[in-house]
RNA sequence: GUGGGCGUAGCUCAGUUGGUUAGAGCGCCAGGUUGUGGUCCUGGAGGCCGGGGGUUCGAGACCCCUCGUCCACCCCA
């Protein structure tokens, strides 16, 4: 055993994994970008008051957090997600709105691990700070169903709500924690102890003892205001007339207390462990002003990383390509050309990489041929006295001897015309 | 935080009722008559059997503790 591993809940994402991670951000900044997103980067800590904002009865703020005093008795903590912070940027800097912006980064939270729950766990996002139109939400919605799309998955069913403005949902929340008391002897214990700090949440339980009194239980759809309600028949009119599939879900409720109005989640139905969710989002109108800023409406969604790739799997999408390279070069003079062309042929554009220590010229070939190299470029005593080299196909297994000096047209004339890397300074 | 399963080579796993020098496949390295990979053959390196106590003449196997991991609850992405 090695003295030192990863702490628990975290892990090294290893190659060849981690080239998909990249990939998996690379296509979301495409998605997004599309629509006009910029990438945002926040702090990994801030001051731990930004997020005790997403409420005092969650779980996130109460036993999650990382948070500690700094060398300079600051109170600060580790994020557990992005769209506090992000609030917390918009107060700072004021920029103008609508601000649209999206990141890809690390949020950590204190929990044990399991399937798809990591106390380090990356997300992606976007968030729009000033504009309560619900066409925006609908904007939103779809972009993160377009990014789905985008990799394959089919499985991914959208769950949509309206938790109405924050009269409603409190009027709502009292008149469930009534009829919750009314009958809580057929709670489960547990359900009971969710019902004194949280009375949304009981919705969420998963112990089947509670489900008859959940499905009986009051919807908020009959709490909502006026103004609530038509934003959210907007929503639901903006989704159906783009052709965007979703499924209203009055049980659905978000870990986090500042949503407001529009709540959705994304769900794979390709999933079997516990953890479904890939991802969710909702309007959070108030949140920038509890943050000291302006009073300014925002909504916007997060998508875990490491479950949408566990979904992936299971549907057999968006997998690892197989390692590419342009040319491998095997030296087995001295290594010193192997240093000078692939010096050069990487300038030149190509992707290049050779084998090193001297070794034979068979395992060099071994090493070359598991690069996913298209060409291998073997440098011999007879190709060192010469100034030519031996340009080998690893598809075809045919080669030819050419002068060194001509590699670069060559490469070109088989793999294709290359962008020169330069030196811009 | 609560409960359950599991911890043997880099990886996936075998290891009979506790009994001598702990195995396989994959991967890695080196060879297969001297310049060439992906197939095949041969050989090699690599494990204080997660850690610490205990029971025993003897423990990878049994007991206790601990750490880690997986799964579920909780919560969430």
């Amino acid at each position: 055993m090695p003295s030192f591993q990863t702490s628990p809940g975290t892990r090294d994402i290893l190659p060849p994994q981690a080239g998909r991670w990249r990939a998996f951000s690379a296509q979301f900044a495409d998605t997004v970008e599309s629509a006009g997103y910029e990438c945002i980067i926040p702090p990994m800590f801030e001051d731990l008051g930004v997020f005790l904002r997403l409420g005092d009865a969650t779980d996130v703020v109460t036993k999650e957090m990382y948070d500690f005093e700094d060398k300079g008795g600051r109170r600060v903590a580790l994020r557990p997600e992005h769209t506090a912070g992000i609030c917390r940027s918009f107060a700072q800097h004021r920029p103008t709105t609508p601000w649209k912006v999206w990141y890809s980064g690390s949020n950590f939270r204190y929990e044990k691990a399991q399937a798809g729950r990591y106390r380090q766990f990356d997300q992606v996002g976007i968030e729009v700070l000033g504009s309560t139109d619900a066409l925006l939400d609908v904007e939103v919605i779809a972009l993160g169903w377009q990014f789905f799309q985008s990799l394959g998955l089919k499985n991914v069913v959208l769950m949509l709500n309206s938790l109405g403005d924050p009269a409603d949902r409190a009027a709502y929340i009292e008149a469930l924690r009534q009829y919750l008391e009314s009958r809580s002897s057929e709670l489960s214990e547990e359900a009971r102890a969710t019902l004194q700090r949280n009375p949304l949440r009981v919705l969420d339980s998963k112990r089947v003892q509670d489900k008859p009194v959940i499905i009986d239980a009051p919807t908020i759809a009959q709490f909502l205001s006026e103004d609530a309600r038509g934003h959210f028949e907007t929503v639901k009119a903006g989704l159906d007339a783009i052709g965007v599939q979703y499924e209203v879900n009055e049980g659905l409720v978000r870990g986090l207390d500042y949503y407001q109005r529009t709540v959705f989640e994304y769900v794979s139905t390709s999933l079997d462990s516990a953890q479904t969710a890939v991802g969710g989002g909702g309007r959070y109108d108030g949140l920038v002003e509890d943050l000291g800023g302006p009073s300014t409406p925002g909504v916007g969604f997060a998508l875990g990383i490491d479950r949408t790739l566990l979904a992936c799997d299971s549907e057999n999408v968006f997998e690892l390509g197989a390692p590419q390279m342009d040319a491998f070069i095997v030296d087995v003079v001295d290594g010193m050309t192997a240093l000078r062309l692939s010096d050069q042929l990487r300038a030149a554009g190509f992707t290049v990489d050779r084998a090193y220590d001297g070794r034979s010229m068979k395992s060099q070939m071994k090493v070359a041929d598991r690069s996913g190299a298209r060409l291998a470029i073997i440098i011999g005593e007879d190709e060192a006295a010469a100034g030519n080299c031996t340009v080998r196909n690893l598809m075809t297994s045919e080669q030819q001897v050419i002068l060194q000096a001509e590699l670069v047209p060559h490469l070109a004339s088989i793999v294709g015309e290359r962008n020169p890397r330069r030196n811009t300074q």
